[in-house]
DNA sequence: ACCTATTTATAACA
DNA sequence: TTGTTATAAATAGGT
């Protein structure tokens, strides 16, 4: 499609099919994705490699979900009201609190995709998904600052390697000129120990 | 990506996002299908339209074994699971199943910003989505908080119809009885007004 | 992996 | 829907 028009067929050059290959596949699941979220879609792909490897996209986060809705079929229901006596009471809430999960993940999901709205959800799912977002943003936050502390070390660093060059200089200008205050004026300003202007940005 | 560039959110006009919807899924099957013919691949594709209706390709002309296929590679991994005497298969194997769907559901949320994981994500990506997901969170709280607010109304309006029909029943049973003392029994207590157990239960 | 000359896909409009 | 066209995106071939 640039540089020349590619024929309709198989690419007998491996390398040039294989970094076809890699560079198409990228744009299918990158244009199944748009799809998906600009018209509000669920898509599933699935690409097996000629050596079968597999790739694949769910855009509702989940293919296993999807290929159930393509066939048609459903999970066994578990009766709750008539089986009890068979099944033990833990296994029955297991399955009855995955499947609240599944649909609340699911629910989370399309809402960030799509941007749908929250009014949908019931209290019990706001609340949850309130509890897994704050999760979430402190994961963020710790993460954030182990990154900061690692440039804060980084520029004390500096700061030191350029305070030492700045005081060999000085020592030089005053051995070659023997003026001693020259070198006042070529000081590194010393600021207090804090965060840089740029580092401030991310808080 | 013509006449304009384009948001990658849900187009919100509904004659848009339907003839997009067209082109685009058309489109991304011709992607597909070129990406398979070029290089060798076989691929399955599965787009649900926001009303359900299926639109599909596959390349070797066949979904089903398709779908095998990739159930084949993924499944048999995590088969190896405890088994307990009394349970019907059918239900282990619910369990096992959403326990999966959780598991992906849950890793799709925490990589869908832009498909990266939090600790390969740098300081400006870590901001913006703590932005967005703090957002989100205020969002979630406010609807909480309307709900909740229909919900005291509507509690107070039980209340309040309770409180009416109970000191109907009151003057009855005086009338009928001519005793007085008796309703002092029937009253119902006077609560301060607050949020109820279950109300509390939201926070 | 990264770069661009081209080819393709497609948004807006009719 | 379908067709047209100006423009955005994808990507083939090369580095």
């Amino acid at each position: 499609m640039a540089r020349g028009k590619v024929q309709m067929r198989r690419i007998e050059n491996p390398v040039h099919r294989q970094v076809t290959f890699c560079k198409r596949r990228m744009g299918l699941l990158k244009k199944a994705k748009e799809l998906s979220v600009l018209c509000d879609a669920d898509i599933g792909v699935i690409v097996f490699s000629p050596h079968g490897k597999i790739y694949e996209l769910a855009t509702n986060g989940n293919m296993q979900g999807l290929i159930e809705r393509y066939k048609g079929k459903n999970l066994s229901e578990v009766q709750v009201e008539s089986n009890e006596q068979n099944i033990p009471l833990v296994v029955q809430q297991d399955v009855l609190f995955l499947r609240q999960e599944v649909d609340l993940l699911q629910n989370s999901l399309r809402h960030m995709y799509g941007e749908k709205d929250i009014n949908h959800m019931n209290l019990g799912e706001l609340q949850s998904l309130e509890r897994n977002l704050e999760a979430w943003v402190h994961n963020i936050r710790t993460t954030k600052m182990q990154l900061m502390s690692r440039e804060i070390e980084m520029l004390k660093n500096k700061e030191g390697i350029l305070k030492a060059a700045n005081d060999m200089l000085q020592e030089r200008i005053i051995e070659q000129t023997g003026i001693l205050d020259v070198g006042a004026n070529i000081m590194i300003p010393q600021v207090p120990l804090q965060l840089t202007t740029e580092s401030n940005y991310y808080f």
